[in-house]
DNA sequence: AAAACGGGGCC
DNA sequence: GGCCCAGTTTT
């Protein structure tokens, strides 16, 4: 589709991004700086930064000669700082392979560390014009949409897809204002949520504009298929009453009042017997109940046991309800659930 | 709380 | 080449 290419470089003159910093120049160390920043950040947060930076490493001399303390300082921030370690060897790097020059050759940029085959092709073809695709994921979201691609980016047969896709639509001339034009229609228009399709120059073209598939592409990784854990949950009943524990702070269902655990196969009675110092007596288990969390699911037996002459003091952290207010309290969906079946 | 993200590292 | 991770923000 050559219309893709026009359109989009079209638009990019139009209603695309032409102020920025780091626009209008054809240094590539200055857009090579900005690209790095803007890896997993926000134009926003990186413009300070990046006049900082300049201001004070303005060239790959400037930076190859500083010391490593120095370029963390003035990333001190912006997070991912690899980054900042793989600008500075890569500095130096231009110094000693490439004469203190820019690369000019893409095997040799993309060789720098720091720098993939995406940031590779943004410098090569901002700074010096080549022909090069570009593919991170605002580009993928695009692509996904515009071509009714499903199948997770991610994955490696679509993305090589999606690489072929991206080097059969590079046009011949206007390089760099198609390059802009793909980051600026992913990160204004096609945005991952609510994107703006009335304004998008694809609107004629788009597969999941047609078929109302926005949301659902680009399609979510998948899910790993979730583990599979068990406990018991002892039920430790006196009459009306049951017991609930405080659970810690942190972690599953923190701080919330739950029913004590135990791992399957233990000797329930003994546990109570020396964490709450109660005797009891074991009854039949109920029915187990399936809790599924986002990323195991939780296979819950409840084992009820009935308590034989209750101490008037409770230990710390417990807490005897009625059945009826147990299920008000702020227990765990599924021990809710559970209680709610008893009554 | 979970997903998303580009590059690096490991087999 | 395929798979997974580290580290951070966004939803």
């Amino acid at each position: 589709m050559q219309n893709f290419s026009q359109k989009l470089i079209d638009w990019q003159r139009q209603h695309g991004r032409h102020t920025l910093p780091w626009q209008n120049t054809r240094d590539p160390y200055a857009i090579w700086i900005s690209e790095i920043m803007l890896q997993q950040t926000q134009v926003s947060a990186v413009i300070p930064y990046y006049q900082r930076f300049m201001t004070r490493f303005p060239t790959i001399a400037a930076l190859a000669g500083a010391h490593e303390d120095e370029v963390l300082q003035h990333w001190s921030g912006l997070g991912y700082y690899s980054r900042a370690r793989n600008l500075h060897e890569a500095a130096r790097r231009m110094v000693t392979l490439h004469q203190g020059t820019f690369p000019q050759n893409f095997e040799d940029i993309q060789a720098l560390p720091g720098i993939g085959r995406s940031t590779a092709a943004a410098i090569a073809s901002f700074a010096f014009g080549q022909r090069q695709a570009i593919l991170d994921g605002n580009v993928k979201r695009v692509f996904a949409r515009v071509f009714g691609i499903s199948g997770w980016p991610g994955q490696p047969a679509i993305e090589k897809q999606m690489w072929v896709l991206a080097e059969s639509l590079l046009p011949t001339e206007d390089i760099e204002r198609y390059t802009q034009g793909l980051m600026d229609l992913g990160a204004t228009l096609c945005t991952r949520t609510k994107p703006d399709c009335l304004r998008c120059p694809m609107q004629d073209d788009c597969v999941a504009l047609r078929e109302s598939l926005t949301t659902e592409l680009p399609s979510p990784k998948p899910r790993k298929a979730l583990s599979e854990k068990e406990t018991v949950m002892l039920v430790i009943m006196d009459g009306e009453d049951i017991l609930l524990e405080k659970r810690p702070s942190s972690g599953i269902w923190g701080g919330l009042w739950s029913l004590p655990e135990a791992a399957i196969g233990e000797d329930y009675a003994a546990i109570i017997k020396s964490r709450f110092g109660l005797e009891a007596e074991l009854g039949q288990t109920w029915a187990p109940l399936t809790h599924t969390f986002t990323h195991f699911r939780l296979e819950i037996t409840p084992q009820p046991l009935c308590v034989i002459g209750r101490p008037a003091s409770q230990p710390s952290g417990t807490l005897w309800l009625s059945l009826d207010d147990a299920i008000e309290a702020a227990i765990p969906t599924p021990v809710r659930t559970l209680l709610t079946r008893k009554l």
